[in-house]
DNA sequence: ACTGTAGGCTTACGGTGTAAGATTGTCAAC
DNA sequence: GTTGACAATCTTACACCGTAAGCCTACAGT
């Protein structure tokens, strides 16, 4: 198969910065379902085997792209106003991981976490602490605002929502299917997000956001 | 292999209902990757392919599955009081999902959702137009309620928590390799999991879900 | 110039889901 | 009682998966 003999130059090498870049992009244009060692290495115009030199395996892939969407959280800074900073990355996580729609499961899989996610976790935890926080508040309230991050963007997720025009006909297409006199709230909920959102509304995922911080400030 | 000539009554005969019990059971016992074809067919006394005259592939048995699940949650009732009603239902689908730790990433998984879900979901927001929600603010409660559901579930069931003692010696080990420097809050963290719990606390999947529903009362 | 090694490749093994078709067991109609 | 139909089971096969073991070759260090 290999016609010419190859030297170093006329290809680039091969780096697990590489091959985890590739893994990124496979997944986000395939799913993380289609990310298999042989089509991540025919993508790199390499035989699946060679990526063993520069990875562990494919487990060490896969934390190592979870890894590398955790890094791109943004942070809360120290700050007077906790909720504000809290605020800010509980939305940025969600955004960076809306981006990344495979993300949120791996990160949930029960790897032990990595090094960025663990940034985070003590940076959250740190911000609660300075806002006056007890620690076993503190231990609730991150539980509370991860599970809400987690859980809200597996639901998004979950439906892989295509454009809006699709998920439009969908869910037309679901209602019409749905015995509505035995579900009448549920067709209402449905008729609900066929609604044109006013794009002054706050959106879905700071509601329940707000929820838990609110509910928390009082607590304080 | 089949020695002897088996007649109908040697052995009980396949079903739809069977199949998915077995699945259950492999899933329960040995995680949701032990779950093949084979080796489900093989808990039967059966070869693989005979599963699929009772069932139209492997995703119909996921999917069944997961409905089956859904099935033994609570459904709230109709009661004046709304938030014990929800509460309750919040709290026995959490123990089903616990029961069951593969169940969670199933549901989210996007397929699209069963009869059982659907019922699940018209009752819950049932409930909340019924205690006098908007529209939009059901539609915004459920979504937040279902979030913590599930992003707990999730939480807990990732690091899949073996016996209690297993993950004290988990928790210290992973403590002795943090740069408790680096992470200070962290540290403070993973102490307070290895405190001795108090039995009259709240637990912790509780204490994000009151303060959903105490925040969902004050914007009644 | 010699040699060790790093990074690629080949082959192979046991696993997966499932399509296609052969085989069997059971029962209804004649 | 024989026949035919049909449904349930099994067999075989294919394309895919992750990865162990080993080969080959080009470069680096001495």
């Amino acid at each position: 198969m290999a016609i010419q003999p190859r030297t170093k130059d006329q290809r680039e090498p091969l780096s697990r910065e590489r091959v985890l870049r590739a893994a990124i992009d496979l997944a986000d244009a395939g799913g993380i379902e289609s990310l298999s060692m042989r089509r991540l290495a025919q993508e790199l115009g390499v035989e699946a085997m060679s990526l063993y030199h520069h990875v562990s395996n494919k487990s060490d892939i896969l934390s190592g792209i979870a890894d590398m969407v955790v890094e791109e959280y943004e942070l809360p800074e120290p700050s007077p106003d906790w909720k504000a900073s809290i605020r800010r990355t509980a939305i940025s996580a969600y955004r960076v991981l809306l981006r990344h729609p495979w993300a949120a499961s791996l990160l949930l899989a029960g790897t032990t976490p990595s090094t960025a996610r663990l940034r985070y976790m003590d940076a959250l935890l740190g911000t609660l602490r300075a806002a006056g926080f007890s620690a076993d508040m503190t231990d609730h309230a991150y539980h509370a605002l991860d599970s809400h991050i987690m859980g809200f963007t597996l639901w998004v997720t979950g439906m892989n929502l295509p454009s809006d025009e699709e998920f439009d006909a969908l869910a037309t297409g679901f209602l019409a299917q749905l015995p509505a006199d035995e579900m009448p709230h549920l067709v209402e909920h449905v008729h609900q997000h066929l609604k044109p959102r006013d794009p002054d509304d706050k959106p879905e995922f700071e509601f329940g956001l707000d929820l838990l911080l609110d509910g928390l400030e009082r607590l304080r």
